[in-house]
This record gives structure tokens, C-alpha cells and sequence, in this order.
RNA sequence: GGGGGAGUAGUUGAGUUGGUUACAACGUCGCCCUGUCACGGCGAAGGUCGCGGGUUCGAGUCCCGUCUCUCCCGCCA
């Protein structure tokens, strides 16, 4: 007789014992002597020949399982292999003494086998399922079912399970409605690439998958929903990172009537309870706020960090009538008159252990590398001397009172090292923030948190605000939405916009919620006049007849009664990421793609059959590339 | 589209100047073992060196191409 034959190969029960009386993380020396049922998986077998322990794991925790060799089933123990099912019924007994494990929640106790019931056979996993693994991440998600049984990712999916009730639970108290939107759509023009759907019943026609349910929601407010929320699922083609999947979650947000200032706390004070019933740690509300051209000027980042300091530095004024080339040509006007600038990062030896003798030729090179893959042609260092000496390559292009300039602006001491890029400011702002990272990880400023043990001060909130409206793109020679065309203009600035005066200097009321150098959530208050919207599309390069076909329906809408109204989305991905204290989306999603946008698992995307594709009235060529 | 890193037993890695039968650990399989929890002991099996081509008497190693994974830039309203 086998092994599965003699076992029930389904779950026993009786009016004794349920099917499984509890979960593998829950007894303790409270339930000694009773009989009790267990259910999981075996995570290891230590066969010592006339003992042999079972770990048996579920997604609560492990318990330790005897067989002693007065088992009835003994036999079919030593046939335990990893990753079979089993449901053993037995007894729980303390551990002798000196055998208690520290390091299992049910370490006091084990349970000895009385009667062991076969439920699967499991073939050798490719890998060990345990935290410690250390297995390329290709297999993992090969097997992403097994990968799903470590611990690590349990734990990830479960607080984020947590941390989306918590979501609906505040939204829900603050009288907003949970509502589902279309997941077929309609394509939109600008912004990302849409995933396209085929309409079999329409042929030639195609809906689009929402990068993001915004049309809908805004409607939603002409509606009258006045406060809607969803956990919307997102969908954009485009290249992914490890902070980006082509599909993803929002907390997606919107309501009437409400300025920033009334806005801002409901959201504040949902991220206060996620922190405090997730990690116990007690965030201060309100968040900082910080105009976007600040945290530009200080951070080089929309997203600022700003758990450290390091900031940067404008020397532009200094330099005005330097008779350095480079300088010059990032501080001469462009043909739309705007100049750019010349700044500068310093690190201080008394602010780290490595001084700038410590940088080695190979240390610049790699921070040069950093700021050239943001574009800035070439990074100018200069390093102070013991003597107080500028050494540098561009030293000899200084003049004596740019030097002293320089040493009092920037608190130059022997030790310090300067680092210089100069360029348009997007350039400058881009490298310069890079290199800012770069440098506070390699200095160790950044703090590392410990998930586990996190406190408040681990945790830089803020918002930043009064983003720029509008973005020239010299390629295309027009203006671009920074947020997105739905975005309003502050009031201050509405004459502005109507008149098409200034539209570089005109700010948004848009705002980001940033943590650590993360941005968590983005949104706006909406133009909600119809002449507006217009003219905004208008301004946009949209014909009156692309504008009419696009978003014409829109159009309508808001000429209906449209609310003031406004909202915000949270990245669900990378809230969860940090509220788990991991890096990659891809450790809280339960099913995520690889960087080619691939399921290893499923083989997905994959080719379909001819008929398939007649059905849908699609011819596939393939490209010359290709 | 561009740049960096990687690809060798099931897994993680080593592999010298191009040279005998490609090595180790863990895992797996067999036998033994009554207190382990990284159990232990003895033994065994396990490989198209990502794929294709080239150079060479001979390629895991050198050259060319290509695929995949990963990090980043562009892109992501």
C-alpha cells in the first residue's frame, strides 16, 4: 500500500475536532494536554530514526510536530517530504526541558503526533521556502505560487491588505463612496502610452485600458457624488523600473467643494492611522508644505528627501563675469530669455568621515558618471587645501574674488570638496539632485530604517506644492500640462492663463504628498469652467475639432453645473512598499511582471490563434526590426 | 532607444594563461541514527557552461551576434 493510497487524501473531521482546530503560529503552553488538529504544509523533516520532527507552516507560523515511534502512522512519517500537505492530529506537550526554540512563536510547545492524514504530495520545490532565501528573482517568479508560501511575502501582502482597510474605513467615515469605474475606456491622448483593447463587435474600434480613472471621477462630481474614492487599477505601457509596473493600484481620491486647505487633513490624518495601526509610530500632522521652485532650489528634486541635509548651493551670482566658458554658456540666455545656472553641493570634513582627500580620482569619476547619466556635460570639483588652497581643473579660471567669494558663501574649510555643474537649470537641477542621493548614501546620512522598530523621525512627510503649470518642450516647440491638462491654474493667475501672458511663471494648484524622497500620491484642484478647460486644450496645440473628439464629452459635462473639485491618487504599490520597509513594488504585488513586462509564470503576453485575431478583425505584420 | 551589472548541476556560487573526467556548498535520492530545530554519519545521482556562429589541434574561458533577468537615463499627462 502507497503512501497516498493510505491516506484520505481529504481533510478528516468529526464532532470531536473540526478539520483544523488551530492555525500553525497559535498554541502555546495555554493549550497544554489538549488534542488539537493542524493543517500546513512541512517546511523541514528531521529524521532521526526512531523521532523525527515535522515543522509544519502555514501562513501563521510553524509548529513543531513529534513522531515517536508508538504512532500508529510512524511509518508513513519517514515518507514526509518538503511542501506536502498534511493534517496531523495529536497532542500538546511542552518541550523538555533546555529544548525550548526562542525563535518560534510556538518555540514553548510541540504537538505529538497521534494521527497523521496525507492531504497532497508536493515534488521537490526548485527552491527552499524560507525568508532567508537567496534565489535569482526570475525563478521566483517562475514559481511565484511557492515564492507566495516565504514568510517575507506573506507578511508584505497582509499589510497591505491591512493597509487598504484602513483606507476604506477612514475614507467611509469621512462620507466618501467607494465607486467602480470602466476598465474598458477610452483612449487619451497625451500623457502615457494607453494599453489597447480590440472591440470585436465594433470593428477598427479600440477601448483603452485607464492609465487612471480621471475623466471618470471628475464626472463623478458633476454627478453630485461630492466625495468619491477608489482602489482603482491603473494601466500604463511604458518602460517599467523598480518602482513602476505597467499595472498598478490607486488609492484614487476626489471631492467637491473643498480647497487645499480643507483637503489636505482628511489625507493627512488617513496617513496618520496607517502609520500608527501598521507600525505604531505617531506622525505629526500637519505635513511641512514646500513650493515646488524651494525644493528644486534646495533639493534639486520635486520628491526632496529631506532626512539629511546637503543641499545645494546657487553660485550663479558669483560667477556672472566669470571667464570661464562653461559658466558663461550655462548662464547665458536662451532664445526664450530664460539662463540657466551654476551650483554646487559641498561636503564639509566635519560633516562626514571623508574628507576630500579621500576621494579618490575613482570616487569623482563615478560621481561624474552619476551626473553625465542626467545630462550635465561634466562634473568641476574643487577640493580645499590644508592652506586653504582651491584645487581644481577650472582653478586657474577663477579670479581672487571669486575665490574669496566662494570660501565665505560656501563656509570653506580645509577638507571641503565642492562639486559644480553648471547648465540649464532642468540639467542642473536633475544631476545635482542625483548626485545629492548618490552622495548621502555613499556618506551614510541617509538614514536606514528598521522596519520592525521604526520611529517617528524616520519618516520625512511633506507636501509640495505650487507646481509649475505648464512645461515648454523645445523639441516640440509647444507647451506641455506638467500634471495633467485638467490641472487649474492658482487663481492668482487665471488672468494670466485666459490671456496667455507669462505662462512659464504661472503656478498650479497641484500639490504631491512626498516621504523620504518617494512621492506616495499627486493631485490637483480641477478647472472646472467650461472656458477654461478650452483654453487650456487650446493652449496645448488641440484643435477645436481634436479637443471635440478627444474630451468632447467632457466638455459637455462641465458645461452642466460643474463643482469646484479636487482630489489626489496614492501609489498603493509604493505606500505599501514603505510601510513594509521593502525597495521593489514587485515585493508587495502577488503577481508582478518582469522588466520586459513578461509573467514568466503564465508566459504572458503570448502569441493568440489566427481565428482569435479574425474575430477581432486584427492582421499582425512583423516589423522590419524585428 | 541608450548605459551599467548578471546568466556554469534543482539552487547559490568558484573556475588561473585557452589544455586530462567542469568544482564546492545547500538541496535531492539510498542506508543508519530517540531530542532535533542550519540535526548528525556513510554513500550516490545530478551539467547542451543562456542560445547561435566564429577563431583554434583544442573554447565555460577569446571574438561576433542574439535572448533573458536586473539597476538606471530617456519615457512615465
Amino acid at each position: 500500500m502507497s503512501f497516498a493510497q493510505q491516506s484520505a487524501h481529504h481533510p478528516s473531521s468529526s464532532a470531536k475536532l473540526p478539520s483544523r482546530t488551530h492555525t500553525c503560529g497559535a498554541l502555546h503552553l495555554d493549550q497544554l494536554n489538549q488534542q488539537v488538529r493542524l493543517c500546513g504544509w512541512v517546511a523541514k523533516r528531521r529524521d532521526h530514526g526512531g523521532l523525527i520532527f515535522i515543522d509544519l507552516r502555514d501562513r501563521y507560523g510553524i509548529t513543531q510536530v513529534v513522531f515517536e515511534p508508538s504512532c500508529p502512522d510512524f511509518q508513513w512519517a519517514e515518507k514526509l517530504r518538503s511542501e506536502f500537505v498534511i493534517q496531523v492530529t495529536g497532542l500538546v506537550r511542552a518541550r523538555p526541558e533546555g529544548m525550548v526554540n526562542p525563535r518560534l512563536s510556538t518555540g514553548t510547545i510541540e504537538v505529538v503526533a497521534q494521527k497523521l492524514n496525507l492531504l497532497s504530495e508536493a515534488q521537490t520545490p526548485p527552491f527552499a521556502i524560507e525568508d532567508e532565501t537567496d534565489v535569482a528573482e526570475s525563478v521566483r517568479l517562475e514559481y511565484r505560487y511557492l515564492d507566495l508560501r516565504r514568510p517575507y511575502l506573506q507578511r508584505n501582502l497582509v499589510t497591505r491588505h491591512k493597509m487598504l482597510q484602513i483606507v476604506r474605513r477612514h475614507l467611509d467615515e469621512n462620507h466618501f463612496i467607494e465607486i467602480e469605474t470602466p476598465i474598458l475606456y477610452k483612449s487619451t491622448p497625451e500623457g502615457a502610452r494607453d494599453f489597447i483593447v480590440p472591440s470585436r463587435l465594433n470593428p477598427g474600434s479600440f477601448y483603452a485600458l485607464p492609465q487612471s480613472p480621471q475623466t471618470l471621477k471628475q464626472l463623478l462630481m458633476i454627478s453630485g457624488m461630492d466625495r468619491y474614492f477608489q482602489i482603482a487599477r491603473c494601466f500604463r505601457d511604458e518602460d517599467l523600473r523598480a518602482d513602476r509596473q505597467p499595472e498598478f493600484s490607486q488609492i484614487d481620491i476626489e471631492t467637491s467643494f473643498l480647497s487645499e486647505e480643507e483637503l489636505f487633513p482628511i489625507l493627512e490624518s488617513m496617513i496618520q492611522k496607517l502609520w500608527k495601526q501598521i507600525l505604531n509610530v505617531d506622525i505629526a500632522t500637519p505635513f511641512p508644505r514646500m513650493p515646488y521652485h524651494e525644493a528644486m532650489s534646495r533639493f534639486g528634486s520635486d520628491k526632496p528627501d529631506v532626512r539629511f541635509g546637503l543641499e545645494l548651493q546657487d553660485l550663479s551670482d558669483i560667477f556672472a563675469q566669470s571667464g570661464f566658458q562653461v559658466f558663461q554658456n550655462a548662464l547665458a540666455k536662451n532664445s526664450r530669455g530664460i539662463a540657466g545656472s551654476v551650483r554646487a553641493l559641498v561636503v564639509h570634513p566635519s560633516a562626514t568621515s571623508q574628507p576630500s582627500e579621500q576621494f579618490s580620482r575613482k570616487d569623482l569619476d563615478d560621481l561624474t558618471k552619476v551626473a553625465a547619466s542626467y545630462g550635465a556635460k561634466g562634473l568641476l570639483w574643487i577640493k580645499v587645501q590644508e592652506g586653504g588652497e582651491l584645487q581644481s581643473p577650472a582653478a586657474k579660471f577663477f579670479t581672487d574674488t571669486e575665490k574669496s567669494a566662494l570660501k565665505s558663501r560656501l563656509d570653506l574649510k580645509p577638507g571641503s570638496l565642492v562639486l559644480i555643474v553648471a547648465d540649464k537649470n532642468k540639467v542642473v537641477f536633475d544631476a545635482l539632485g542625483a548626485l545629492r542621493l548618490n552622495l548621502g548614501e555613499r556618506l551614510g546620512l541617509m538614514p536606514k530604517t528598521d522596519i520592525q522598530n521604526a520611529r517617528a523621525q524616520d519618516f520625512a512627510f511633506l507636501w509640495v506644492t505650487r507646481f509649475p503649470l505648464l512645461e515648454f518642450d523645445d523639441k516640440e516647440n509647444r507647451y506641455f500640462a506638467c500634471h495633467h491638462p485638467f490641472t487649474s491654474p492658482r487663481p492668482e493667475f487665471f488672468d494670466d492663463f485666459i490671456g496667455g501672458k507669462n505662462l512659464d511663471a504661472i503656478e498650479a494648484s497641484a500639490y504631491d504628498m512626498v516621504l523620504n524622497g518617494v512621492e506616495v500620491g499627486g493631485g490637483s484642484l480641477r478647472i472646472y469652467r467650461p472656458d477654461v478647460q478650452a483654453a487650456m486644450f487650446k493652449l496645448l496645440g488641440l484643435t477645436e475639432q481634436e479637443a471635440e473628439a478627444k474630451f468632447g464629452f467632457f466638455l459637455q459635462a462641465l458645461k452642466y453645473g460643474t463643482p469646484p473639485h479636487g482630489g489626489l491618487a496614492f501609489g498603493v504599490d509604493r505606500l505599501a512598499a514603505l510601510l513594509c520597509g521593502v525597495g521593489p513594488i514587485r515585493d508587495v504585488m502577488a503577481f508582478p511582471k518582469t522588466q520586459r513586462g513578461h509573467c514568466v509564470m503564465s508566459s504572458s503576453p503570448s502569441e493568440v490563434d489566427h481565428s482569435q485575431l479574425q474575430e477581432l478583425h486584427i492582421l499582425t505584420v512583423k516589423s522590419k526590426s524585428s
